[in-house]
RNA sequence: GGGGUCGUAGUUCAGCCGGUUAGAACGCCUGCCUGUCACGCAGGAGGUCGCGAGUUCGAGUCUCGUCGGCCCCGCCA
């Protein structure tokens, strides 16, 4: 049957569901939104009624109002309705403790229904039950669920503090082209045919970098943008084709006032987010120290499990992996787990597959027994090198130390993850804690061994440490950058760096780049001319804003906190994005499909 | 490009060692029910077991391929 309509009419909201409480009782109120739930009792009739705020209940009483009640039976999971009746207080055994608005209900006089809806596919309700392929589908349902509207909630409140805290200390929301040029270097660009200039391309812009270093020539002095950035490279939970960052860059200020801002932006995000913020001002650890002591640039300093290096340990060592892992210029570390009962033969074998990932060839493990050392590799080792791990690793009885052997690069890849693992495994991670740190001291290059060319570690504008810039071009891989990361709970959130503002500067990292005179000229001739037009000093960072809102919301995935997300073949399931296109458009842009 | 994992009713899942009629719960439909809030009761509809090959007397189940979701490696300045 076809359930009868009603136009909105001159009713207007007075109050958004959620928000009744007692001191409302004897109001007339309307409230509109949708059917979250329906108890037909035969006589009375309880409706749920959900809006963004949350739910109050309805109640129609035949005796009250035959036309709402008879409403009220018409009605299906997802109408939406409007409702005009009083608030009541419930009677004290009817008051429902887990519902804000528990303690009353609204007795419904009239129920208009707005609009029916056909069956939902999943539950619109925080059960997290539903297939995300399901949730992609149908989003605008999956939106409703009132955990995905706190997580647009915070984040549009995110947004809104940033704008007020920028704009309370001097930054400029200034808006850059999204249909840019292509750059060499970096990620993959999404590109867009011109069909004005046939055979030409814009690209979408990875992040605004070269415009807001000319908004600093330029004067602007400081900028900020919550810039969308696009980037044409494989998925990850916390990674999508686009994202959006907070964008920001400053003129005559140096590192130490840049850290000064950026934590007190940091500060304010977290107090809008109810999270408890680390003191300021935060802590700093240099590149080097944290890939000694975690294997990686953007520790979880969290808990301890810290590597210890083994090289030593091992110099001259008769086992045949050790030896031949230091004779090839590799390295070997460890990571000792202080209560080795908690791991079993089985939990050491699958941690052994799990390195394996990583490149590791192996994961060496001893178990440190009061009675001597259990361990398939203890017969290769001498009572020496047993000594000095004692002594390097701190080891007492109970202690499992686990080593891997390989490439520095293996090395700590593997054992950074392993660390994160054990620590999950082990218990050490509070989730309550938030872990701030600034590393900084980057080099300013790495060595691509697959195109056998230095490239830049943060990207090719990035100023090299003053006192490094001697030896720029005789030992490229010793400089250090100006560069620096901020790390929440060993996440990377935000990066940046004190930019190049000399020509000559940036002539000569081009040319450790094998970016040519010529190709500098042709690519970034704009960028050479500006800073040669009176580029002032300048830096700035960008912090990736979805990650922020993501661990800020205490949520696992990017997508929970993103209104359209893509998949992780980078496909929107709603609209079935990409998709072809007429060969009419092909034709007027001059392409041609070879598949 | 690679590894792992999942795919059965609208949804979430079960389905044994391959065995002939593929189940449950929720949702949906019909009827009943005046204080529920996971309402209750009675009845009903609903299936291309992702898709395609193969093995077999017989495939949801085994094999291969393929498509898709998720996690990861590579990649992501």
């Amino acid at each position: 049957m076809a359930e009868a309509l009603s136009a909105l009419g001159e009713w207007e909201r007075s109050d958004y569901a959620g928000t009744l409480r007692s001191e409302d009782a004897g109001r007339v109120v309307t409230v509109m939104g949708w059917v979250h739930g329906r108890r037909d009792h035969g006589g009375v009739i309880f409706i749920d009624l959900r809006d963004r705020s949350g739910l109050v209940q309805i109640v129609l009483d035949p005796e009250r109002s035959a036309l709402a009640h008879a409403a009220g039976a018409g009605v299906r999971l997802e109408f939406v309705i409007a409702v005009r009746g009083t608030i009541v207080p419930r009677s004290p055994e009817t008051v429902n403790p887990d519902l804000a608005t528990g303690a009353i209900e609204v007795v419904g006089d009239e129920v208009r229904i707005l609009n029916s809806a056909r069956p939902s596919p999943f539950p619109v309700d925080d059960a997290i039950d539903a297939a995300e392929a399901v949730r992609l589908r149908y989003r605008y349902l999956d939106l409703r669920r009132p955990r995905m509207f706190r997580n647009l909630w915070l984040r549009h409140r995110l947004a809104a503090r940033t704008r007020g805290y920028l704009d309370a200390h001097g930054f400029v929301e200034v808006e850059t082209p999204v249909l840019t040029r292509s750059t060499p270097e970096g990620a993959r660009d999404y590109l867009v045919p011109s069909r004005v200039n046939p055979g030409t391309f814009f690209a979408l812009p990875q992040s605004p970098q070269l415009f807001k270093q000319m908004l600093m020539v330029a004067g602007v002095d400081r900028y900020y943008q919550i810039a969308r950035c696009f980037r044409d490279e494989d998925l990850r939970a916390d990674r999508q084709p686009e994202f959006t960052q907070i964008d920001l860059e400053m003129s005559f200020l140096g590192r130490p006032a840049i850290f000064r801002l950026m934590e007190g932006l940091v500060a304010e995000l977290f107090a809008e987010a109810d999270v408890a913020m680390p003191p300021l001002p935060l802590p700093v650890l240099g590149y080097a120290e944290a890939m000694a002591r975690f294997g990686c640039d953007r520790p979880d300093t969290r808990f301890g499990l810290e590597l210890v290096d083994c090289a030593p340990v091992f110099a001259g060592s008769g086992f045949k992996v050790f030896a031949d892992a230091l004779a090839k210029g590799g390295t070997i570390k460890a990571i000792v787990a202080p209560d080795g009962s908690q791991l079993s033969r089985k939990d050491l074998d699958d941690l052994t597959e799990f390195v394996a990932i990583y490149g590791a060839k192996g994961l060496a493990w001893i178990r440190v027994n009061p009675d001597g050392w259990q361990s398939p590799i203890v017969k290769f080792l001498s009572d020496d090198e047993r000594a000095r791990l004692t002594a390097a690793a701190g080891l007492v009885p109970g202690n499992v130390v686990m080593l891997v052997a390989d490439t520095p690069r293996i090395v700590h890849d593997a054992l950074a993850a392993l660390r994160l693992r054990l620590g999950a495994k082990l218990g050490m991670i509070d989730e309550r804690k938030k872990h701030l740190v600034w590393v900084t001291d980057f080099p300013l290059f790495e060595y691509d061994e697959e195109h056998r060319r230095h490239v830049a570690v943060h990207h090719p504008f990035t100023a090299p440490v003053e006192e490094d810039l001697d030896t720029l071009e005789r030992d490229p891989l010793a400089v250090r950058a100006q560069a620096y990361d901020l790390v929440l709970n060993g996440t990377e959130i935000g990066g940046g760096s004190v930019r190049i503002h000399q020509p000559t500067v940036q002539a000569r990292v081009f040319g450790v780049l094998g970016i040519g005179a010529e190709e500098a000229q042709d690519k970034f001739g704009f960028l050479l001319e500006a800073l040669a037009s009176g580029a002032p000093p300048h830096g700035g960072l960008a912090f990736g804003f979805d990650r922020l809102v993501m661990l800020l919301a205490g949520e696992e995935s990017i997508r929970e906190v993103i209104a359209f997300p893509k998949t992780q073949k980078a496909m929107d399931l709603m609209t079935e994005a990409p998709s072809t296109v007429d060969a009419r458009q092909l034709r007027e842009l001059g392409i041609k499909l070879d598949r």
